[in-house]
DNA sequence: TTTGTTGTAGGGAGAATTCCTACACAAATT
DNA sequence: AATTTGTGTAGGAATTCTCCCTACAACAAA
């Protein structure tokens, strides 16, 4: 018998999962919540063998929840389950100790069957996930840290030049002169390897740096 | 009874609709699908009196699809069920026709309320729905429409702009001259009321024109 | 100690943007 | 029917911005 605990914020999907997984007669839902804080006590005191983990929970993040329930409770095993796009957090994921990564729109049995797999102690990515990690194989860095390459001034220069300023503003700001800014952003091309403006814009969306001020 | 067609295409959040709803004696999942497409067909076929509507489908966008089941089966209501961030959609979702507006991190019960309450012919809308409604009502306009007075071109040159693409660069992308670019890039600020390139790419990210490729 | 990184900045050439103007055509209004 | 408005198109002139190259000091690393 394999236990199970349901960490998610949205009730419907608890209840799907629930209902596929004890469907099967040798799983069983001991526990679900919303919550991060909650899924780290329930599962110190109910010692699942499969914790189903979403990332985006209202009050910690689900990588930090993966964290400390691997730390607390070593021999429980972790499977993420994901929205679509968040697929840039499959190696922060594996390193927080999961043994699973699947997306929402997989198949109901395919589910079932990565539970079943971390639960024996193996490790399951769904296709995408395993398309990242062979991709990542082949051409070792190229992005992953090559963020890390850049020094502070380069990276305020590339998300100001990304938002959309000049070289004289961003000076202004930063209270330098626009001929360092303009060099800030030749090394940071350099150091991406970028060429040109869009894919500034691009690389800066894809880390995040663009974000829009949440007004409400 | 209340006949309801399920589009997700998440299959565990389908599992958890389908279970809840069944549960209730008066309600019944004719069909479900994870397509936008397919979901136009079944309504026509089967005639539901709700359809449950995710608005990120794979194929066509769940406002495309709201609306034209709603030309196609006037009788059949359709309750848009949402995830987190999308709130911006209420409007455009209200205007494809959709008589209700839910996010997915509401409790079970008070989803089947939702449901019943559409079938019924009456809107349904969550809280945080009727307070978006609310602000909308208290300080009107503020860009809502004002994305609307923007023509094709206009839209165009806005989002390749905030790409960061040079007037050049969109010029030949659109086939015509940089100047005309240029040209509807000023209209684009004047109709918006915008007279910097930061504002103008914070407008292009709260519209969400500007996205990840999703590259995997 | 030599090499690499980072923060800083200037010169000059060429590219891009801005402001203003112009026009044709279709749709909407009067 | 006549006029206004919106849209797609584009040029000239002045200014601004970016790009490429160079330079140097401080500090860290090899």
């Amino acid at each position: 018998m394999i236990n199970v605990l349901l960490v998610d914020d949205h009730p419907v999907l608890r209840t799907g999962l629930r209902t596929l997984l004890e469907r099967e007669g040798d799983l069983r839902v001991l526990a679900e919540t919303g919550s991060g804080e909650e899924a780290i006590l329930l599962a110190e005191r109910i010692q699942p063998d499969v914790v189903i983990m979403d990332l985006t929970l209202p009050d910690l993040h689900g990588l930090d929840a993966t964290r400390e329930i691997r730390r607390r409770v070593p021999r429980c095993a972790v499977l993420v389950l994901t929205a679509h796009a968040e697929e840039r957090y499959l190696f922060p994921v594996l390193q927080a100790g999961a043994s699973g990564y699947v997306r929402k729109d997989v198949a109901d049995d395919e589910l079932v069957r990565a539970v079943r797999q971390v639960a024996s102690g193996k490790a399951y990515l769904d296709p995408a996930a395993q398309a990242m990690l062979l991709r990542s194989y082949l051409q070792p860095e190229k992005d992953i840290d090559l963020f890390d390459k850049l020094s502070t001034r380069e990276r305020q220069v590339l998300q100001l030049t990304a938002e959309g300023y000049s070289s004289r503003e961003i000076g202004e700001k930063l209270h330098i002169s626009p001929k360092s800014v303009e060099t800030y952003r030749a090394r940071v091309m350099e150091k991406l390897n970028i060429s040109d403006r869009p894919s500034l814009v691009r690389y800066a969306l894809r880390k995040g740096l663009l974000k829009e001020a949440d007004e409400i």
